[in-house]
DNA sequence: CTCTTCACG
DNA sequence: ACGTACGTGAAGAGC
C-alpha cells in the first residue's frame, strides 16, 4: 500500500501565523520581513516529514479568485482581509517547499481544499493508494473514507479521524459533513446555514434523518422553533450545502505516481533559511547532512599494552545483548579520546580494565554499565553519564542512545534493530565517539542552568545507590505466589459463573466493550456514558449502578481479582529470576517531575489500599532476618508548606499535629476533636486538590457533592492559608513569564503548555506549574536521603541492604544485629538530609515481609 | 498499536 | 460553551 500525505497549505500558513500575530508582535528578520507564519510552516512540514515518512505528498494552496466567491457573492464575505503580513510570506512558503523536494498544487479558481479532494478521490480510485489529509479545517471531514484519514489538527496535537472514530465522535457518517453545514452553517466562510440552529441542533437532527434533503422530506415530523427555522431558511440551507461540498474533479493534470517526496535540497534551503535568519534550523540541516563525527575508524585492542597512550578522558560505551540489561551479557565494548577510537571484544575485557582506573570516564547509562560488569565481577567509576545530564537539560528520556545520537545528524542503528539484525562494532564505536563529541557541550549546559550540584551531588551518585538496589533485587516466593494463584483462579471460576447467570448470557466480562452492551444494553442500565470506543464501565460508573443490579458488585469483584491475578500474581512470577529474585529497573530519566519510575516490572505499584490485594506483599521476603519500611509523612504537604511560605501550614507541621484534622477544624471551625470522620476525610480530599490545582468541579466529582460545595471548601481553604494561594499565583505567574519551573534544587521543568492558544491546555500547563515544584523538591530531598543514607552504611560496613524505593519510601533487607543502627541511621538522614522550614517526619515499621513491614 | 482500566505515590 | 486533579506502568481487548 503506498500513502500519500495531503497536506493543507493555506491552512498551515494561516494557524502559524495566528499563533504567533495575536500578541501584537510579529517576527521579523532583521530586514524587517515577516517571518512568524514560515517558521511555524517550517516546523510543521518537518514534523510532518519525519513522522510521517511520506513516499508520496503533495501541499495545496489557495490561488486567485475563487468558483464559490463567483456563484455566491457573499462567500468569505466579513472575514477581515489577510493581513499585509501573512500575504507577504505565501510566496516564500512556496520556495521552501521546492527546496525541501515536496510538491505543491494550486489552480484557480479552486480552494486548497478542492486540490486535496481531487488527490483524495484519486487514492480512491486506485488501490495501490490510501492518503492522510493533515489540515485543522474541519470542512475536509468529510473525504473521510476507507482509505481516506484525516489528521485534524489540535492546538497542542491532532485527532487522527477514520470512518468509525468520526462516526463515534460525530454521530453520523463523514459526508454528512456537508449537511451539518447547510445548517449550522460557518460564521468563518460566512455561510449562512439555517438561522438559529447550531451546532447541537444540527448534530442531532443528523443522527435522525442523514441529509437535509431527507430532512425536507420530512419536515412534518420535526415540530416546534425548529420546524419553523428549518421553513423560513430552506434556501439558504440548500446553497449552504453547495458551498460546502469539496469539488473533486479539479483539472490538475498529475497522477499519483508524480507526486513523490523528493527529499531536501540542503544548500537551497540552507539560503533560505539564512534569509529568514532561521539560524536554529540551518544548524540542524547542516548536522543531518552529514554524520556528528566521520571519525569512525578503529584500532581493535588485543591487551593493555594497545592503550598505553590513551588520554586521561575518555568516553565509555558498553553494548549488551538484550533490552534488559539484568541477565543480558556484554556484547563489545568501545573507548575513545580525542585523537582515537577503541573497540575491546568481551573475552578480552577483565584485561584492560585496570587501565580505566584513573582516567576520566564519560559514559552513557552508567547503571546499565554498573549491572553488566558486575556479573562479569568487574566495575569502573564514572565521572559522567550524559543520559543523565541530556534527561537533565530536556533533552532525552529515552535510555537508548541512538535516540540522542539521530536526533543530533547521527545515523546509527536504534538498538532494537541491532537487536534484531546483529551487532556493528562501527555502531558501538560510533556511540563512543559521540558521547566524547558531546560531553563538554552537556557540562557546559548544565553549568549555565546551575545544574551542576543537582548533577554531581545527587544525580551521578544515585546511579550507584539504584544499580546496587537493581542488583541485589528481592526475594520473591514463587510458591506463595502459586498458591494465591489456585486460589484466584477457583474464585475467578465462580465469579466468572454467577455473572453468566446475572447477565443470561456468556460474554468476555474483560471485555468493557462487550460488558457496556451487556450493562447498558441488554439490561439497560442507568448512567450510560459513553468513550471512544464504547460505553465507560469503570469503578466509578460501576459504583453508582451497584444498587441498580446485583452483577455489578459482582464484576466489580471480578475486576478486583482478576487485576490482582493478571498483574501481580501471573505478572510478577514471569519476572523471578534464576536467583529466586525479582530485579526491576529504575528509570532515572522518564519523569518530567524528577521521580523515579520502575518497570518490568513495576515495584513502585505494588498493592497497598485493598486488603486482597495487599496479601501480594506476603510473598516479598528479606534475604537477611527482616524488611525495615521508612516513609515520609505528608511529604508533599511539607514541602509545599515550605516553598509556599505559608506560616499557618508550617506551624501545624511544627506542632506535629494531624494535618487532615488540623484543616478540617479550622474549616469547619470546630475543635480538633470534633471533628468527624467524614470532615476529616473532605479536608484530605481538599488538601490533595489543591497540590494538584483542582477545579471546584473536579472536587465536586471526587466528594460526590456539588461543585458549589466543593468551590466554597476551595476558597475557605485560600482563606485560612493566604500563604498557598499566593504561592499558587505566583508560580503559575512566574511560569508564565520564564516558561519553566525549577524545584528547590533547581531540576528545571520546561512547560509548553502555557504558550498553547487552547484555554484547556493551558489550564494544564498552570496545573503542571503549580505541582511540579512540589512532587519535584519532594523527589529530589528523597534523592539526596538515598545518596546519603547509601554512603553512611556503606561507612560503617553494613550487611543490610536498601531494597526498595516507592517515592516516599524506602524498603531494607535488614539483618538482625544491625536493626537499631540501620532504623536511626535511616531515620536520621531521612529527617535531616536537607533542613526546611517546617520538619520532615519519617514512620519506620519491621516485619517478616513486605506485608508486615506496613 | 491504541484504548480502557486499574495498581501505586 | 467547554472540560475539568499531578506523576507513573502493565494487562487485556480489539483493530
Amino acid at each position: 500500500m503506498k500513502k500519500v500525505i495531503l497536506v493543507d497549505g493555506n491552512n498551515l500558513m494561516f494557524r502559524s501565523y495566528y499563533a504567533t500575530a495575536y500578541t501584537g508582535n510579529i517576527m521579523k528578520n532583521s530586514k524587517g520581513f515577516p517571518t512568524n507564519a514560515l517558521y511555524g510552516f517550517v516546523g510543521m512540514m518537518n514534523k510532518i516529514i519525519h513522522e510521517e515518512k511520506p513516499e508520496y505528498i503533495a501541499v495545496a494552496f489557495d490561488i486567485g479568485k475563487n468558483f464559490r466567491k463567483q456563484k455566491y457573492a457573499t462567500y468569505k464575505d466579513g472575514r477581515a482581509a489577510t493581513p499585509e503580513e501573512l500575504k507577504m510570506q505565501m510566496p516564500i512558503a512556496r520556495d521552501i517547499l521546492k527546496a525541501m523536494g515536496v510538491p505543491y498544487f494550486e489552480l484557480e479558481p479552486y480552494e486548497a481544499d478542492d486540490i486535496i479532494g481531487t488527490f483524495a478521490k484519486m487514492c480512491e480510485d486506485d488501490p495501490e493508494y490510501d492518503a492522510t489529509i493533515i489540515s485543522s479545517d474541519k470542512d475536509l471531514l468529510q473525504l473521510i473514507s476507507n482509505v481516506v484519514d484525516v489528521k485534524l489538527l489540535k492546538q497542542k496535537d491532532y485527532i487522527k479521524y477514520n470512518p468509525q472514530t468520526f462516526k463515534d465522535d460525530w454521530g453520523f457518517e463523514p459526508i454528512h459533513i456537508i449537511d451539518y453545514k447547510a445548517l449550522a452553517g460557518d460564521p468563518s466562510d460566512n455561510i449562512p446555514g439555517v438561522k438559529g440552529i447550531g451546532d447541537k441542533s444540527a448534530i442531532n437532527l443528523l443522527k435522525t434523518y442523514s441529509t437535509i434533503e431527507d430532512i425536507y422530506n420530512h419536515i412534518d415530523e420535526i415540530k416546534g422553533k425548529t420546524k419553523e427555522k428549518l421553513i423560513a431558511d430552506k434556501d439558504n440551507a440548500f446553497i449552504s450545502k453547495e458551498i460546502a461540498t469539496i469539488y473533486r474533479e479539479v483539472p490538475l493534470n498529475v497522477n499519483l505516481s508524480e507526486i513523490v517526496y523528493q527529499g531536501a535540497d540542503l544548500v537551497k534551503l540552507n539560503n533560505i533559511y539564512e534569509d529568514l535568519e532561521f539560524f536554529s534550523l540551518i544548524k540542524k540541516n547542516v548536522e543531518s547532512s552529514k554524520p556528528v563525527t566521520n571519525n569512525t575508524e578503529y584500532k581493535n585492542v588485543n591487551s593493555s599494552a594497545d592503550l598505553k597512550n590513551l588520554e586521561e578522558d575518555i568516553s565509555l560505551y558498553i553494548e549488551c545483548d538484550a533490552e534488559n540489561y539484568h541477565g543480558a551479557n556484554i556484547v563489545g565494548v568501545a573507548i575513545c579520546d580525542s585523537k582515537n577510537n577503541y573497540f575491546i571484544s568481551n573475552t578480552i575485557l577483565p584485561d584492560i580494565i585496570n587501565v580505566l582506573k584513573d582516567k576520566r570516564i564519560h559514559t552513557f547509562d552508567q547503571k546499565k554499565n554498573f549491572v553488566l560488569l558486575k556479573h562479569e565481577d568487574l566495575s569502573v567509576n564514572v565521572i559522567s553519564d550524559i543520559m543523565i545530564a541530556a534527561y537533565l537539560l530536556n533533552i532525552n528520556i529515552k535510555d537508548d542512545i541512538a535516540y540522542l545520537m539521530n536526533s543530533q545528524g547521527s545515523t546509527v542503528n536504534f538498538y532494537s534493530q541491532s537487536l534484531k539484525n546483529g551487532f556493528d562494532k562501527k555502531d558501538i564505536v560510533l556511540k563512543a565517539r559521540f558521547i566524547y563529541d558531546v560531553k563538554d557541550k552537556y557540562l557546559t549546559q548544565l553549568e549555565q542552568e546551575r545544574m551542576l550540584d543537582l548533577y554531581n551531588n545527587i544525580e551521578m551518585p544515585l546511579i550507584t545507590v539504584l544499580a546496587n538496589m537493581e542488583y541485589d533485587g528481592v526475594k520473591v516466593d514463587k510458591n506463595i505466589l502459586n498458591k494465591m494463584n489456585d486460589e484466584m483462579a477457583s474464585r475467578l471460576k465462580d465469579i466468572e459463573k454467577e455473572i453468566y447467570d446475572l447477565a443470561g448470557e456468556e460474554f468476555n466480562i474483560s471485555s468493557p466493550k462487550q460488558l457496556g452492551i451487556i450493562l447498558f444494553e441488554k439490561l439497560s442500565l442507568p448512567f450510560a456514558k459513553k468513550s471512544q470506543t464504547g460505553y465507560k464501565t469503570d469503578v466509578s460508573i460501576l459504583n453508582k449502578l451497584v444498587n441498580y443490579h446485583p452483577i455489578i458488585n459482582k464484576i466489580l469483584e471480578y475486576r478486583a481479582l482478576s487485576k490482582i491475578k493478571s498483574t501481580y500474581i501471573d505478572g510478577l512470577s514471569g519476572y523471578i529470576r534464576e536467583d529466586g529474585k525479582i530485579h526491576t529497573i529504575y528509570k532515572q530519566n522518564l519523569t518530567r517531575t524528577g521521580r523515579l519510575s520502575s518497570v518490568e516490572p513495576n515495584l513502585q505499584n505494588i498493592p497497598a489500599r485493598d486488603e486482597e490485594g495487599k496479601k501480594i506483599r506476603k510473598a516479598f521476603l528479606p534475604v537477611n532476618d527482616l524488611f525495615l519500611s521508612a516513609d515520609y509523612s505528608q511529604m508533599e504537604l511539607r514541602v509545599l508548606a515550605h516553598v509556599s511560605g505559608s506560616k499557618e501550614l508550617q506551624q501545624a507541621f511544627i506542632n506535629d499535629e494531624d494535618i487532615h484534622t488540623r484543616v478540617a477544624a479550622d474549616m469547619y471551625g470546630i475543635k480538633p476533636e470534633e471533628v468527624t470522620k467524614l470532615q476529616r476525610k473532605t479536608a484530605k480530599a481538599v488538601i490533595f486538590g489543591i497540590v494538584y490545582g483542582i477545579s471546584g468541579f473536579g472536587l465536586g466529582e471526587n466528594l460526590e457533592i456539588s461543585a458549589k460545595e466543593a468551590k466554597e471548601f476551595i476558597n475557605k481553604y485560600y482563606e485560612l492559608y493566604p500563604g498557598v494561594k499566593k504561592y499558587m499565583d505566583d508560580i503559575i505567574a512566574q511560569a508564565y513569564k520564564d516558561g519553566y519551573v525549577k524545584t528547590l534544587f533547581n531540576r528545571k521543568r520546561v512547560i509548553d503548555e502555557l504558550n498553547n492558544k487552547n484555554f484547556m491546555i493551558r489550564q494544564s500547563g498552570e496545573r503542571i506549574a503549580l505541582n511540579t515544584p512540589i512532587q519535584g523538591t519532594s523527589a529530589d530531598i528523597m534523592k539526596i536521603a538515598m545518596v546519603k543514607i547509601f554512603a553512611e552504611m556503606q561507612t560503617k560496613k553494613l550487611k543490610s541492604k536498601m531494597l526498595l524505593q516507592v517515592h516516599d519510601e524506602l524498603i531494607f533487607d535488614v539483618v538482625n544485629e544491625e536493626k537499631d543502627e540501620l532504623e536511626k541511621l535511616v531515620k536520621k538522614n531521612m529527617e535531616t538530609c536537607v533542613k526546611l522550614d517546617v520538619p520532615f517526619k519519617v514512620s519506620s515499621d519491621y516485619g517478616t515481609d513486605w506485608y508486615e513491614a506496613k
